[in-house]
DNA sequence: CGAAAACTTGATTAGCATCAAACCAGGTGG
DNA sequence: CCACCTGGTTTGATGCTAATCAAGTTTTCG
């Protein structure tokens, strides 16, 4: 018989003691669970870590799981039929990704990890077993799905159209989003920023550096960098105008 | 009192009658209820005729319901920050549009008869109650939004991204899902392609012109048109081995 | 029938892609 | 520790694609 101190369901078991003190717990998928339904079955939630360009899940992998991410960014990309990538999508800190698995789907995409990235992985079978005692879970998943295509939305309207320098400028807002607290911003490479704008690296790379030029970027180091609000929301500002 | 014959819940009021003979039932979210179900709600169900250009909903109005177009396609629309509108989505038979009314958010498009449109107005109150004793409608809801999800994507991979002539070759693919059986394809107005592709009303008209001269597009009347679908495929083939 | 809207076509230009080369940082192995 | 390699970045020169500007035409509709 195992003894009782390592019992895995245990509040006193340290994984529970990991998913009870979890930072992203009251923001993600399972934050309407409270502390003895989140004992219970926390066993069953597998920690994942990825290190850049590690992948995830790719596109067409039947799922079994949604991931929620705890820590770091991860990039959804689909190849088109004319055979080049496309980033559709960012994911960060609290976001739920891979739901199309919670429908016996298969991924939509591949996700990959452009930062050091740590997951939680929630099985399908989980989930559903949840969602019979608590349909607020359903609800939050439907409102997940709804905020996903509200982002999906605005990438057609801000980030694949315009200028080229309204793009950029566009995504540097967007990257605010997944930026530390401190105001110290990730910076992908040109190569993953030409993917989610529909740019080629040189054209980004020209971009960035006059921005750098113009001091609304400040670079840190090769991958991070802090951006002058002010001066982005003006270049935004004047750039629109320039289009009207 | 009202006489029986006029009861609005009884099965054989010629509305109900409508409901329990509707050509899109089966495919629509009310797809899963039974006959004496469908009788019991159908008069809460405002039935909706758009002509072209009408509007069914704006975007940031406090919505209290979603729609089934059972006729005809409707454009959902934004208006980018740089002031110019951009179509995000195309809804058709059997779609379901403005989800996120179930969820008491705002509506996130504005939503546009670009044919006359006829939909059924399915009011959030009506959602809930039937949810509870129905959960397969939640099911349905959430796969709806995954729809939505990845026709968002595709648009992002196939026809915001490529050359000019890809996307309107693309656009053409897209638009047989909206086609008559018989083959007859509704083509929409140059302006609309060019807000759905992000290109100008005269890039536009030009490809297209040309694709009539190839006789990939065989012009029926202003607003219609056969495709040959053999040809397309090879047109897109050379333009993307053209890209590669 | 006349006005407005949509479409087409042409001429010109701006903006981004392409091609090419140099540069830089981080990591590896001698 | 340094030489080297690799992957990402920057910069320059050139060309092509699609935007822009400008008529002119066709269709739609009151």
């Amino acid at each position: 018989m195992i003894p009782l101190r390592t019992d895995p369901t245990a509040p006193w078991n340290p994984q529970a003691q990991v998913c009870l003190a979890c930072g992203v717990r009251r923001f993600a998928l399972f934050g309407v669970l409270d502390d003895a339904e989140l004992a219970a079955i926390h066993h069953r939630i597998a920690d994942i870590a990825l290190e850049p360009g590690q992948r995830l899940y790719d596109a067409n992998d039947r799922g079994t799981a949604a991931y929620t991410i705890r820590e770091g960014v991860l990039r959804l990309e689909r190849s088109s039929e004319r055979g080049d990538r496309r980033i559709v999508r960012l994911a960060g800190r609290t976001q739920l990704v891979g739901m199309e698995a919670m429908l016996g789907q298969t991924y939509a995409a591949d996700a990959i990890a452009c930062t050091p990235v740590r997951a939680c992985r929630l099985p399908r079978a989980l989930v559903d077993e949840l969602a019979e005692h608590r349909p607020e879970l359903l609800r939050d998943l439907m409102k997940r799905w709804q905020s996903a295509l509200d982002e999906a939305d605005e990438w057609l309207t801000e980030l694949s159209a315009g200028s080229a320098r309204w793009r950029v400028l566009r995504l540097l807002l967007k990257l605010t989003e997944y930026g530390e607290p401190d105001g110290r911003l990730w910076l992908p490479t040109r190569g993953e920023m030409g993917a989610m704008l529909g740019l080629t690296v040189e054209t980004t790379s020209r971009l960035v550096a006059a921005l750098k030029r113009e001091a609304v970027l400040e670079p840190l180091d090769a991958r991070h960098a802090r951006v002058d609000m002010t001066a982005l929301a003006a270049a935004l500002k004047a750039e629109s105008d320039a289009a009207g």
